[in-house]
DNA sequence: GGAATAGTGTCTTTTAGACATTATCAA
DNA sequence: TTGATAATGTCTAAAAGACACTATTCC
């Protein structure tokens, strides 16, 4: 039946939940891959974690939502340059919130590892975990369906990176092709070859463009520096080795 | 901001719009990419195209409220073997709906081409359009945003050909290798060499299983029978031609 | 020079594209 | 036999994996 039969018959008219978007941030801190938590510092579900979220305003699309979100818990006015961030997927089990209907529409963003601003908007904490520190953890870490959903934004991050060139989210503006080799081991949980690894992203039209330029380094011979190109797709695709 | 944190300050609470689903469902008609739409019999919008949809019920799943939705409109009272249903994405622009702020959460199904039943539970008319049909008409032809949504539907669709084994969602219990090529040819609009298609599905553990059997054809070789394997991704993906 | 990291070259293996050839049916 | 479709075989090209080797820096 659709939406128009439905209101004109009366059926369902109104509203059936309230809606949210939760963020799931991601990063490359270390080497490791890691996401934005906040804790609850009052009553109820006090000290546990959480993704960034809360309701859509009246009158807001959205990816406007999202970005307001990773905005006041990263401290960001905006975007950095060649960060990424998109529509997940939404949760809407019942009884996924205990206090009422919410429908979560959950992002994922890619980020540089900037340094935490002194203080988000929230006096909540908030801070980086590693994936792995969360996986071992007590499974009641997180409040809700949120470790759902973070599984689900690591497995969107993983498979993106396969085909896209979407790895260069996690970099700065400009960036070694060892730091982009990081970002695809630290995601992936695997080691690469870096010899094959330089071949496949330069022979990718539109992955890294060299910007001419070279870092200094604390040993070794000095890397060049590349940029993002405007690739949009990889093809063929980065292989995530299947082992 | 959390949505506790919200919560308990009272910022927003209860609701910000209505949820719904709308369903995009997609088979292979005459060799051709197709999808289910519904025309509004009365006012307003009378005249017009929509995806199946309708507003999520309280104490519905999403995903039942999608299969409900996708039943009501086929006829059928479950899935088919094979049959796919997934999660596409959320749309909630303010004024995508004039009435009121409506969500709505998209789904894609994946569907053998069977007869249509004899009415659905609604008076509305329900036919199955060629994408290409609908691409070549009257860009008004489907209310509100549905012509975004089915755009990305369809995407959706063509990409995961690419890389799961899901094009047997579109055929029957046991299908021909033709068949199955048919699949990608009318999804990706190309035509595939049938010696090197063979070679790869058949390369690919769990993509298609012979069962010994063979088809009665109106001329030519009989083709042998398969069913589908048990792969959830091809590794590695079967290429779309880039030209 | 030695340690460390960046970058190049090359051989092998896997996979895809092109396409000729053979197989098996109906009329 | 002819026409049609299914299935096989083979050569070539593209891409990935393995890995030895050279380059450039700091100490």
């Amino acid at each position: 039946m659709t939406e128009e039969a439905q209101a004109s018959r009366g059926i369902v008219v109104g509203s059936n939940g309230a809606v949210a978007v939760d963020v799931v941030i991601l990063t490359i801190r270390n080497g490791r891959l890691s996401v934005l938590l906040v804790e609850r510092g009052l009553p109820p579900y006090k000290g546990r974690w959480a993704l960034p979220g809360g309701f859509v305003l009246p009158n807001e699309d959205l990816d406007e939502a999202a970005l307001r979100e990773l905005a006041e818990e990263t401290g960001l006015s905006q975007l950095p340059p060649g960060a990424h961030l998109e529509q997940l997927k939404t949760y809407g089990t019942p009884d996924r919130d205990p206090r009422m209907r919410v429908f979560s529409v959950a992002y994922v963003g890619l980020l540089p590892d900037l340094p935490m601003p002194v203080g988000g908007s929230d006096a909540a904490a908030a801070r980086y975990w590693t994936i792995e520190d969360i996986k071992e953890s007590d499974p009641s870490l997180l409040v809700f369906d949120h470790a759902a959903i973070l599984a689900d934004g690591v497995e969107r991050a993983r498979a993106k990176l396969e085909y896209t060139p979407l790895a260069t989210a996690f970099c700065e503006e400009s960036f070694t092709l060892s730091e982009l080799r990081r970002v695809y081991e630290g995601t992936w949980g695997v080691s690469l070859n870096a010899a094959n690894f330089r071949r496949k992203v330069l022979s990718t039209p539109g992955f890294a463009i060299p910007t001419g330029r070279t870092t200094v380094s604390a040993a070794g011979r000095p890397p060049q520096l590349y940029r993002r190109g405007d690739a949009s797709l990889l093809h063929p695709a980065m292989l995530r080795p299947s082992s």
